[in-house]
DNA sequence: CGGAATAACGTG
DNA sequence: ATGCACGTTATTCCGC
């Protein structure tokens, strides 16, 4: 049996951590994030990995050898950042207490001690694997040594490198002397890179035989570079050389692994606020205190209503209200699906009533027909006003019911959306915990959960009567609490002229549905099969063998270590094999051309042709997406069960899934109106830039005439490549671009697509000065707003991370504009809605793709529809550049673009 | 067996 | 490290 010694590289590691997780903070507010991260990796590695030795090395402070032979050497380093120096001496700490020796000596760095020890190791047959970042570690590499990923748990021994780049352990020093080392300031031969080095080593085997031959090398340049360079390159061999004789204190059995002194290490992870790895050293009694949350809600009042006569005094006591909370129990989350099982009402705190009308064999309940008869004025007039939680889903059941609700004032769910946007979760628990400090009961404790759970109608009517008059109850305490902060952080108006509003539309779009044609779909469902099958069997014959496609781990396997491929990008656990990978490689490599068909037919398949038909709802013939209203962090609606956002249109046998979304008769047709270039306006208005406001004005297309500016020339001049770089730039504006990202975009060199941007912003300088101005204003405020109003918080926007805070700057560019469109789509929204209801026009609005309207219109009149449907979407946002919508009509969603 | 994490990819 | 915002799919892994 094998030994397996792993040796840390602690600098790499600590900056790794430190640049890779956000900002962490103890209790006591010292900076944790490199120390959580290092601890993690600790942890894993001995859980993982089972080591029988492990020692972490450290850099020290002192000037190496190194630096005595070179002055410049790591010259370009920068001090430790700020918040990384102090969790230095608390990592030390950790690794003290969980019993690993640390090795740090004073004139040697990390590598020249982790190679002593490595070398020691492997003479006595220990398996070393070495975690490092740097590349001088690869000279170490022998029969027993090996260096380890920590991201994805590979290891890569000398065999590989032989594989790879064909080249032995001992050459390393040789090539890295030619090419440099950038990171370390190590000067190499100015001219030759990675790639010329590596070359050169393989031809010639050592650097003083590629030196002695350098009139021989190919290329005047080149030669002529060597033979200059000779002396650099020796100095560089000097310097990359590791040294695998320093003095050490420790020796490898000192490494041997001890166990842990837990206690102290709890005291430690206490300190810090590392709860989780308390748990995992598996004594969760150490937990920290439950949080100060009471389950008591004070006295309540709660009634059961279960004679007419009680509905009635119920009916008249409502009907004299301003408002009145409102809920309904069912016996589905799915409200196209769902039974109403009882109708719960609040008027004030502490008080509720709870009107059964469906329970266990037995119950007293009174008809759901005379109770929803009963309610129905109250809920279909816009008098008393209804809050609620949620509401869109209890308008949907209700239109099931026959009941159109109305007046719809406030909804606890959007409001505290609103307030937080970047929270994902808004449901009534979490809400009344964190704004009432208070826990209901948890609705497990009524229907079970898993395999056992049951639904509403099999609760006993009076434990479920309790359940959802505290459900109406609470939804009237989050609305005192949650109404006053609105107000205060000026959102107010946004929730109750748009949000609000917008609730009773979208159920009414979900209830409404849009007619689905899936015999459109069945003819493309088998042609994509027969296909698959086709492509999958000349992948397998390429391949040698059969596996699973859809699998990445196994393909990435197929494709990178049996069949040789050259990798171009790394993700967590191997080599990525996305759709840009398979790109750059089908060039060269047939079968990655194929794997990229059939990743493209497999996903039209199963996501579409397949899924959509079984989608429609037996009852309706329709398909009821859901549009949700809290879920982006922007202000967009999303779509989901099934995401009718994202119909594929940009492959013409996708487009083709469109043809099955259709108008419900003969004498009706689809209608789809989108914004023209809606985010590009909105930039143009917010920025007030003269240039870019007079291009929308002149209602040329705004791409070339971007081009045209930029390249400096005429609008006639400018060719497909310029277009289609200036419409890369527009878009990466928004997005806030960097010179690497629209890089690879375009696919030009970082300094010409920085050329690009300069350029752009030389043109257009208030665009500029507008995404400043932005930046600005959220480092002051912690958040930005849109044209109406509506915040996102940015809470990293002036963190100690270059990363996070970069990050967070894009995000507060792109929420502006983005959440802008947003706003105006759905104020367009309302806009339509109304002018619908009071005017009794023939149109159903059915689907919101974010800039886009679909909508079903009788054929009969059309020109109007059309113009009403125009006018309000161009006039839901006063833009100072003009705002256009293109509007299309067609007997199905494809033929209406 | 079910939930969480990942990688991939469809849309604006 | 590296252009914004989403939801769904299949796979894989972990814990019950």
């Amino acid at each position: 049996m094998s030994r397996k010694f792993i040796l840390v590289d602690g600098h790499a590691h600590c900056y790794r951590s430190f640049y890779a997780i956000r900002h962490l903070s103890a209790p006591d507010g010292r900076p944790t994030n490199a120390a959580f991260g290092f601890t993690r990796l600790i942890l894993n590695l001995l859980k993982k990995e089972k080591p029988d030795y492990l020692a972490v090395a450290f850099d020290t402070a002192d000037l190496t050898f190194r630096h005595e032979q070179y002055e410049d050497y790591k010259a370009q380093r920068q001090p430790m950042p700020d918040d990384l120096s102090p969790q230095m001496p608390i990592i030390r700490d950790i690794l003290d207490a969980a019993n690993v020796p640390v090795l740090a000596v004073p004139g040697y760095e990390a590598d020249d001690v982790i190679g002593t020890l490595a070398k020691q190791a492997s003479s006595k047959g220990i398996d070393v694997y070495i975690a490092t970042g740097d590349k001088d570690a690869l000279q170490l590499l022998d029969e027993h040594i090996r260096i380890y990923d920590t991201q994805s748990g590979k290891a890569y021994s000398a065999d590989d490198l032989e594989k790879d780049k064909g080249i032995r352990p001992e050459q390393v020093p040789d090539m890295m002397a030619l090419s440099g080392d950038t990171s370390d300031n190590v000067p190499g031969i100015r001219g030759v890179g990675p790639k010329t080095a590596l070359k050169l080593i393989q031809e010639y085997g050592t650097l003083d035989n590629v030196l002695d031959h350098a009139d021989e090398v190919s290329g005047d340049v080149l030669s002529k570079r060597l033979a200059e360079g000779a002396d650099d390159a020796r100095a560089s061999r000097r310097l990359v050389q590791l040294d695998v004789d320093v003095p050490l204190e420790l020796s490898v059995e000192d490494c041997r692994r001890r166990e842990p002194d837990k206690a102290k290490l709890i005291e430690i992870f206490r300190d810090l606020g590392f709860k989780k790895f308390i748990v995992e050293l598996g004594d969760t009694e150490d937990l920290a205190d439950p949080p100060p949350v009471t389950t008591d809600r004070g006295a309540v009042e709660y009634h059961i209503v279960q004679t007419p006569e009680q509905l009635d005094k119920l009916v008249g006591q409502l009907a004299e209200q301003d408002w009145f909370s409102f809920d309904l129990e069912t016996t589905s989350r799915r409200p196209m699906k769902a039974h109403i099982v009882g109708l719960s009402f609040a008027l004030s705190e502490r008080e509720a009533w709870y009107v059964p009308v469906a329970g266990p064999l037995g119950s007293k309940t009174l008809p759901v027909e005379d109770v929803l008869d009963a309610l129905r004025p109250l809920l279909e007039n816009e008098r008393p006003n209804k809050i609620g939680q949620n509401l869109k889903y209890d308008a949907v059941v209700l239109c099931n019911n026959g009941i159109r609700m109305r007046g719809i004032t406030f909804d606890t769910m959007v409001a505290a959306y609103l307030l937080d946007p970047d929270r994902r979760r808004y449901n009534l628990d979490d809400l009344t915990l964190g704004y009432l400090g208070y826990r209901k009961t948890p609705i497990a404790e009524l229907i079970g959960t898993g395999k056992n759970q049951i639904t509403m109608d099999r609760v006993e009517v009076s434990k479920a009567a309790d359940y959802a008059c505290e459900d109406a109850d609470a939804v009237v305490r989050l609305y005192h609490v949650l109404a006053p902060q609105l107000d205060e952080s000026g959102l107010a108006r946004l929730a109750r002229d748009l949000e609000f509003p917008l609730v009773e539309v979208l159920a009414e779009m979900e209830y409404t549905g849009i007619p689905f044609d899936a015999s459109a779909l069945a003819d493309i469902s088998e042609e994509l099969s027969a296909e698959l099958e086709f492509i999958a069997g000349h992948i397998y014959d390429e391949a040698g063998e059969t596996f699973n496609i859809n699998s990445p781990q196994q393909l990435s396997v197929v494709l990178f270590d049996k069949l040789g491929l050259p990798p171009k990008r790394k993700t967590q656990t191997g080599y990525s094999t996305a759709a840009g990978v398979l790109e750059e490689l089908a060039i060269d490599y047939p079968i990655a051309a194929m794997v990229s068909r059939y990743r493209q037919l497999q996903k039209l398949k199963n996501t579409y042709t397949d899924v959509l038909p079984r989608m429609v709802n037996k009852a309706t013939g329709r398909i009821h997406t859901s549009f949700n209203q809290t879920m982006t962090a922007t202000g967009r609606l999303s779509s989901s069960e099934p995401n009718l956002q994202n119909i594929p249109v940009r492959t013409e046998e996708g487009r083709n899934v469109r043809r099955a979304f259709v108008a419900s008769s003969d004498d009706r047709r689809l209608l789809a109106a989108d914004y023209s270039q809606i985010e590009l306006r909105i930039m143009a208005h917010l920025s007030d830039d003269p240039a870019l406001c007079d291009a929308f004005r002149s209602g040329l297309d705004i791409h070339s005439f971007v081009a045209a500016e930029i390249n400096g020339v005429g609008v006639d001049d400018v060719d497909r490549g310029m277009r289609r770089r200036a419409k890369a730039v527009n878009f990466g504006i928004i997005y806030g671009l960097t010179p690497y990202g629209l890089s690879r975009g375009i696919g030009v060199s970082v300094e010409t697509a920085s050329d690009f941007i300069d350029a752009y912003f030389k043109r257009y300088s208030r665009v500029q000065e507008f995404i400043e101005t932005t930046i600005e204003f959220a480092r002051e405020h912690g958040f930005v707003t849109t044209m109406f109003g509506r915040r996102r918080y940015l809470k990293n926007i002036s963190s100690e991370n270059a990363n996070e805070r970069r990050y967070a700057e894009r995000m507060a560019v792109n929420a502006v504009i983005q959440g802008t469109a947003a706003d105006m789509a759905k104020i367009a929204m309302n806009r339509i809605y109304r002018r619908i209801e009071s005017e009794n026009r023939p149109v159903q609005m059915l689907l919101q793709i974010h800039d886009e309207l679909v909508f079903e219109v009788q054929l009969d009149g059309m020109d109007a529809e059309r113009e009403m449907i125009r006018d309000e979407m161009v006039g839901a946002g006063k833009l100072d550049v003009p705002v256009k919508v293109n509007i299309g009509v067609g007997p199905n969603w494809l033929d209406a673009k």
